[in-house]
DNA sequence: CATGAATGAGCGTTCATTCAT
DNA sequence: AATGAATGAACGCTCATTCAT
């Protein structure tokens, strides 16, 4: 079957996030992929020069998609305590929906290494995430809502906080995510105010 | 060279910790493990099922080490804040010393699966930890030190802040993880406060 | 772009004995003489029923033109020993316009297989060159400028003697050419001398 | 079964010289030769490092025997007249049996590339053989045996002949060595004879 | 108990060839 | 006639695992 060249790099780019989040980064081959997207082996080449070039844009294009996404909820005029609110309630509510994508993006961001040995991606890749909750963690400071505090710290741990939550309702699957969230939007709140 | 088994295991797993920090996770081949432990490629067959579960035993071993030492520190009969504050100290100061083992740890309990693909370590193997950290947070709350919270969301997110200072300091290595450890802190602190 | 049967012959032909003289015969494949030539891919077989017959057909139409060119330039009723001066000199003359052609050439009549494994030219096909090389010595014997020797053996080793100049000037590159061929030209007619 | 290393690079060395004889050296992959060694694919990167390694040791192997067969059989204080007579009846009678390895070792050395696409061998190889038969044109030369001429040039043409009469038998092989050998002999001393 | 030669499945990648458009 | 997306067989090579010694 034919299909348009966007059309089937979409298709690799879900195979190859569906493949990762079932077998892990490391047991992701490309036969696997092929045989997910329902295409031949060599197709691959075709559209990707190799399986680290297709890994990479599969990260690239499930991460502007839930930035996106997420950008889009927030109010940023909205006072801090409530962005944070929002923002951890829409995250857990999402992440029922995109667990196998999570864990794609987690397994390839964190196993993905470039020719020479090094890491593809690193914590070093959240600076612009960390800058943006800096920024609204400083506006909270200023307008009197939020006690002082170290802000990079506290966007790290934030970030962390968030990606626990993730995590561990993934492994636990029994947990109810909306009250995890209320807890946790509990505990984040009381480290932050005033 | 004829050892006791336990010798051999020990030995064996020391060198696949050694391997993993040295080469990654997905660079260490059992060859390089018999190498570095000076016995012959049959031998690990003798002693462990299969890779898997050498790394597997690789990780308990090592986790085991961590947390004896870490428990042998610790004055739990102490106020609660004080042990947490000592906990964060001692934890910041011991990475410094073994950036390499965690690396190892992490990319192996990240990256381990089973045969069928599920992962071979998850965060229900926090478990223990998760109840250890839950029966503290509950004692602070029952000494008055502490308001109330939902314990086991805190200890997740405890359990994480601290994993995100050790990422975020192997990542950024102009941290100044003392500094850090203080910032966190402060902020966990401020979290679970009364 | 639409063309006659033979020109786009043509131009395939063209293309790969650019190829193979460019990048060498392993490196040689359908998609770079196709980019080369400025036709797609699926064009080639309708020209060619596979990658062997695209080879052979460039060989033969690169020999035959030589050999034309070569044809050209004797005076076919001359006496057979200044016949061999003038062939000799003029191959070492046109060997160094033409090196990038005949290293193609010398590839692909070596590497060149059937799909059976037998190799798809051989000194066989150099038998009408052998019986006009014949000829030639034949009529310098009747004509009594050469003594008798066998004619077979002798076109033989007079093309290897020519086709040792040219590999030897091409792998020493500091050889001087007309020089070479002035010493092969004494050294053949001595052996031919009545 | 289990063999001793000297063997099974022997074994080993053996197939790939009977692979690139029958089929070519462009077709010589290293499944077929493991398939001809009896052995299994993965055995060959315990013995050879890659493929490269393995065609360069099969060709060292046969040359080096080769010439020690050689040398054995002549007697380097007979006039040259008879060296050359003996040299190229022994070569003449020798390629009977060792049709096979002459046909590898001649694709091998002409197909085989370095890393960098650079040919592995070239007629450069031939340099310590053009200058023992230098050195034997020479004494010649001042024995008064032979007559002037260029002896590079001459020990080329000579062992391009000698090359010639293996490649001519080959490709027609209702040939007949022992009279070529006499009809070559005649050829070559006429064309150095004083 | 211990070795390391030997196996074989699987890897990422290439490329001649086919065929829907 | 012409395209290039798609296929699939084969490639060189790696490596966990087995097993004769």
């Amino acid at each position: 079957m034919r299909l348009g060249e966007d059309e089937r790099r979409a298709q690799i780019v879900a195979a190859t996030l569906a493949v990762v989040a079932r077998y892990g980064y490391t047991n992701t081959s490309t036969t696997l992929i092929a045989v997910e997207a329902g295409v031949s082996k060599g197709l691959l080449w075709h559209y990707f020069a190799d399986k680290t070039e297709l890994m990479k844009q599969s990260v690239i294009v499930a991460t502007t998609g839930i930035s996106a996404e997420l950008a889009n909820e927030i109010d940023v005029t909205a006072p801090p305590p409530d962005i944070i609110r929002g923002a951890i309630r829409w995250i857990a509510a999402w992440s029922v929906e995109h667990r196998e994508e999570l864990r794609a993006m987690d397994q390839i961001t964190r196993g993905l290494r470039e020719k020479n040995g090094n890491p593809a991606f690193s914590l070093a890749d959240y600076e612009p995430t960390y800058r943006d909750q800096e920024a609204l963690f400083r506006r909270g400071q200023e307008l009197g809502y939020f006690r002082p505090f170290d802000t990079r710290v506290m966007a790290v741990t934030y970030q962390g906080a968030i990606d626990m939550m993730l995590s561990y309702a993934d492994s636990h699957p029994e947990t109810e995510v909306e009250q995890y969230a209320e807890a946790l939007i509990d505990i984040v709140l009381a480290a932050v105010r005033a």
